[in-house]
DNA sequence: GGTTGTGAACAAATTCACAGCG
DNA sequence: CGCTGTGAATTTGTTCACAACC
């Protein structure tokens, strides 16, 4: 009867870790079993979507009761690897880099912070938030020790491509990406982007949009037009 | 002849932004022209995609030669409304808060960081990076001096959907959520949220299930099924 | 009665493939 | 001849609507 036809779809397994958040605070609360109509709001998200992608998991709801909290709390983190913790390895100990190191939602969530590289010698040493920064040359052997990490990047656009290449070497198989640039990785590497000033311009575009789409700014004139200005 | 049917889909709005960064390196790079199959490589998606995004904007392009790397570039940044800065506010000074004001890809790219707040009256009046860091109170008249701005929260989860609230009321009509919670607005407003430990737990899913799929981790045994638990 | 699970209908996004034009 | 622009085909994702079942 089940679905549970062995491929989710990419934008059911997005939306999987958004369920699980909800479904943690509805057992912290002390529900013992949900509704699609209520994990839907608390997800931002219809029933119906809820259902379809809950039902890739497998047939875990009881009709005309709901769903059992704590059962699909960890039938879903077993779906999504989240029965161990996984290391994070930093890479880029900038702003961003020791923000991340610092930021708490990380450890909480099973992602403890294993290291902070940087490829800047006159940081190596350093110590930010108890975690050291180390040279990016230790980084084959803490993979090597740590076995399964999440190399997260988070340089200047310009080194992003080169630090890519160096985790997939040592053996990282997902990164996540913060640096403004578009980078690839070898098959069987997972790579997510999170790029801040892509999400600002991408509101600019609806905010603007909603002031009566683009219009000259102040008379400005469009530089050369290309080969067909013409008459 | 152009498509330019003015209703640009979502993915490819999302997309802009990456093509207009890639315009630009190749701008200073000295380019006049690029073929959509360069910038789709600059990009990381393919080139039939590159050409239907772009038609969407209008036929810019030169049949046999490519797109005027200028032109476009100009044509783009109107589109996305990036003629003119847009002021940010952040709500939220703490690690994530801070860091984000400091981040210098925002000014850069035309988002100043016009203003930090904290709910905090013990952080009010601290300067991070030459921004104060101002009472919530404040919100309302910053926003009706700036006119336009883009809301940046970054608080904890548990106060992310009154500061949505606060920041709509003010008239702040895009907000870009980085607290781990789902939060909605108004009618009108745009919001997009940038979660790091969905991001994680992505990853986790496809990386997990590149070792096998789920399976039992270490005997653990769940928790007491659900109803249909009979024999 | 209430709620799930899912086919079927629909919509959005991607990719193909080629005519059209420079 | 090369590269764009775009219809058509395909794939992916969403929503509907209702039978199945507790």
């Amino acid at each position: 009867m089940a679905e549970r036809s062995r491929r989710i779809p990419e934008a059911t397994v997005a939306r999987l870790p958004v369920y699980l958040r909800a479904l943690v605070d509805e057992s912290d609360a002390k529900a013992s079993t949900i509704s699609s109509e209520r994990l839907a709001e608390l997800a931002g998200v219809n029933a119906a979507k809820v259902r379809k992608d809950l039902s890739y998991l497998g047939s875990y709801g009881t009709r005309g009761v709901g769903y059992d909290v704590e059962y699909l709390v960890f039938q879903m983190s077993r779906e999504l690897g989240l029965t161990h913790d996984w290391p994070v390895v930093i890479v880029g100990a900038g702003n961003l880099g020791q923000a991340l190191a610092n930021y708490g939602g990380f450890r909480d969530r099973g992602f403890p912070i294993a290291a902070l590289f940087d490829a800047d010698a006159a940081k190596v040493g350093d110590v930010v938030h108890g975690v050291e920064v180390r040279s990016l040359d230790d980084l084959p052997a803490l993979v090597a020790d740590l076995g399964h990490v999440i190399g997260v990047i988070a340089t200047p656009a310009h080194a992003a491509q080169e630090v890519a290449d160096r985790l997939a070497a040592a053996g990282v198989t997902s990164v996540l990406n913060f640096a403004p640039a578009v980078i690839s990785v070898p098959e069987g590497v997972s790579l997510r982007k999170v790029d801040l000033a892509v999400e600002l311009q991408i509101l600019s575009f609806y905010q603007q949009r909603r002031e009566g789409g683009p219009d000259a700014d102040d008379g400005a004139v469009p530089p050369g037009r290309p080969a067909p200005a013409v008459g």
